[in-house]
DNA sequence: CAGGTATATACCGCAATAAGTATATACAGT
DNA sequence: ACTGTATATACTTATTGCGGTATATACCTG
């Protein structure tokens, strides 16, 4: 599914997409940060820079690469019209990310919740 | 898949999300509306309702469906480190989706930055 | 040039899943 | 009770997509 959505159904590659929110990195960094296989985090990027949420700047032998926010914000413009719908219960997502918590469900690594 | 994002990815439960948003369906209705088959429309409902993206209502015969803020709260605040990104580009997503319409199969590379 | 590091890609096997078709269940009206 | 309507589910099939492994490509250093 190439659409922006299906594209960040990938656990993954949200984590590589958090990690890369903060700060540009190399895939090397990822690997390391994220403990991923190195094959999965080629393979992972390749996906996103082909639906242009990241792009790769060449540094010598490494590829450092950095967010674009153009697919995200598609995101967030069909997310717009719901927004009405949770201005009133301010609260019910903490308590339904506390339920969330609960369930180890995968292995994949937790994607760091601020608190 | 059975975490939020993942679950979204999919086209159709997401035209199934937008048009509750407006306001709460039966299954017929829905069906109609979109114009897919009715256990298709069943069976996504179903994956919307575990996942908690919408709720039904018992009215006779029918079930009526509405939404659920919960899910789509998590998404948007996965999606908040990212609107610094962006908070500068206010206009680039209207080029992307542009661009989306014209070319639906793309590929990488991008070059063209105007304005 | 060699050898080492960094990244990408090709191939494979497997699990998840969506679509389609058919059928089951539940309720309403007559 | 019978018929039609509304919705859910079972089953099959085809496809997609991820993880894993191995290998290729590119660049840097000595």
């Amino acid at each position: 599914m190439e659409t922006a959505f299906g594209i960040i159904g990938e656990p993954n590659r949200r984590a590589i997409l958090s990690l890369l929110a903060a700060s540009e990195r190399s895939v090397s960094e990822i690997e390391h940060t994220l403990r991923m296989p190195q094959p999965s985090v080629s393979k992972h990027l390749r996906v996103l820079r082909e639906a242009g949420f990241v792009e790769a700047r060449v540094d010598a032998q490494r590829r450092v690469y950095r967010i674009r926010p153009e697919p995200l914000m598609e995101v967030e413009a069909w997310l717009a019209p719901f927004r009405l719908l949770w201005s009133a219960h301010v609260d019910a997502l903490e308590r339904h990310l506390d339920r969330m918590d609960q369930k180890p469900s995968r292995k994949s690594t937790r994607t760091g919740r601020k608190r």
